[in-house]
DNA sequence: GTCTATTATTTAGCATTCGTAACAACTGCT
DNA sequence: AGCAGTTGTTACGAATGCTAAATAATAGAC
């Protein structure tokens, strides 16, 4: 009941501030991802990899000779794409790719040496990327962020 | 001193846990991005459009005519990628650019009527995501997520 | 045992994103 | 006018990410 004539656009972008405006969830959460993945990328860029890569040697460094299939569940990847990023990382000699003796089906994809070499190096340099994005945050409010985070991910899966 | 034989990689996992494990911040945001695009990815695909076009979208909404350059900073985007970006939603008739008479360098991008006329449909689509996702959390834990967020950009700015 | 349905993965193709480097247009200063 | 710096585009290459179709192998029904 104020003004009459021009309210209309300023009410609703604040009705619709939650998703509009750039403090929205999504918003924040597609920029910090685009500022973390330059940072990792910046990191492993030395060594011929993208953040995809890394995050399959993770999966591979905490349980060698996964099925094609499950990294795709872990990393919420679809078959098409991870064939591809696999391929790329077979080729650098990275991992090895072996059809399992039960179920012939199945692909089991294994480190090779020269991948598992690389948990040398990269541990480090992605632990200062994620010190840096958390910086000035307690222990407390940092296991908060990765239970919302988490918490979203069990939401949408 | 505990096992001498085949410690080393459990220890070793455990001591950079806090990178390689799926609980790590950066995996987490990955997956979390990987699923929030997709959804968002299924509401805008009947419109023709991208979460991209969505966040740009946004910021014209927020604030039309803004130069290219600034839709850049607040999408932390390079300038490569937008022009692209804005090709496609100026072939779609949603946006127009057109010069800025004080400093005829820069490009200046406005809503089109169509562009605005979506502003009608899309806002509700995408709160349905953002709700589903934050799902079960508190006024204060969605602040906070909010918050924590924000300062992890504002780390990597 | 053969047939059929199902599962696992790859292939092929397409659109988008993302970055870099070179280029053109324009400004403001001298 | 000439020059350095800024804005934005173009061109190129590589990686993501999806779908749909094809291939290979298994499992279950009969």
């Amino acid at each position: 009941m104020t003004a009459p004539t021009q309210p209309s656009r300023q009410a609703f972008f604040e009705q619709w501030q939650d998703v509009l405006a750039p403090t929205a969830v999504g918003y924040r959460l597609r920029i910090l991802s685009q500022l973390m993945g330059r940072r990792f990328q910046d990191q492993l860029e030395p060594f011929g990899l993208t953040p995809f890569h890394w995050v399959v040697l993770c999966c591979l460094w905490k349980e060698d000779g996964l099925p094609t299939s499950t990294i795709c569940d872990r990393l919420q990847q679809v078959g098409g794409t991870l064939t591809g990023v696999l391929d790329r990382m077979e080729e650098r000699g990275l991992v090895r790719r072996e059809r399992d003796s039960r179920d012939r089906r199945v692909w089991r994809v294994y480190l090779t040496p020269q991948g598992a070499e690389l948990m040398e190096v990269l541990p480090p340099r992605v632990r200062a990327v994620k010190e840096q994005a958390l910086a000035g945050m307690s222990a407390p409010e940092r296991a908060n962020l990765s239970d919302l985070l988490d918490r979203a991910i069990a939401n949408l899966s």
